[in-house]
DNA sequence: GCGACAG
DNA sequence: ATCTTGTCGC
């Protein structure tokens, strides 16, 4: 967890658990929530908004790993992925805080048609962008703002970059 | 039936 | 996600 204006290191939480699940495309969550669900039950203070590896509503039924667990922690959450789940776009401007829409078909008898499920955000110059969606209690444009103020010098948010990091350093002791 | 497919 | 060497660009 980092502090949001000045991104300060403020700690670190981890779990360890067995896969029970196997990662099929848009069943994430069954696969990752378990783990994610118990470290952040660590976690010392409350966070105000998560941070998720994942789609948010950037998902064929708009429940993506960020959206689950904003959902069950009833807490803010953005979902960042690294590559596209489902939905179109066209490519953004490839300086740093160009972004696009990610629309999608919506299929739903209430509101059928073209729907924005999210943006595809270019986090550092001349790098793949990120797909980010909103994952619970948050605004899209609110979304991208927070990606990109936590997007310093690499193509992934702090806070990610972070937990990639530190789960790479407990993977040494296993 | 044929592609697409978060991590 | 993981495997895996050299290489391209700022």
């Amino acid at each position: 967890m980092l502090k949001f204006d000045d991104l300060d290191f403020i700690e670190t939480v981890s779990a360890a658990r067995k896969v029970t699940f196997p990662y099929i495309p848009g069943l994430l969550s069954f696969r990752e929530a378990p783990a994610c669900i118990a470290a952040a039950g660590k976690l010392t203070k409350q966070p105000d908004v998560f941070i998720i590896d994942g789609q948010g509503i950037a998902h064929p039924r708009r429940l993506g790993l960020a959206a689950h667990l904003g959902l069950f922690f009833n807490k803010p959450a953005i979902g960042c992925a690294k590559s596209r789940l489902t939905g179109k776009f066209e490519e953004p401007p490839l300086e740093k805080g160009g972004h696009t829409p990610l629309t999608d078909t919506n299929t739903a008898k209430r509101n059928p048609g073209l729907e924005t499920i999210g943006a595809v955000v270019r986090t550092r110059t001349n790098v793949k962008p990120l797909f980010v969606s909103v994952g619970h209690k948050c605004t899209l444009a609110d979304a991208v703002k927070i990606t990109l103020a936590c997007a310093t010098k690499y193509r992934l948010p702090e806070p990610t970059r972070l937990a990639h990091h530190a789960v790479s350093k407990l993977r040494l002791h296993i």
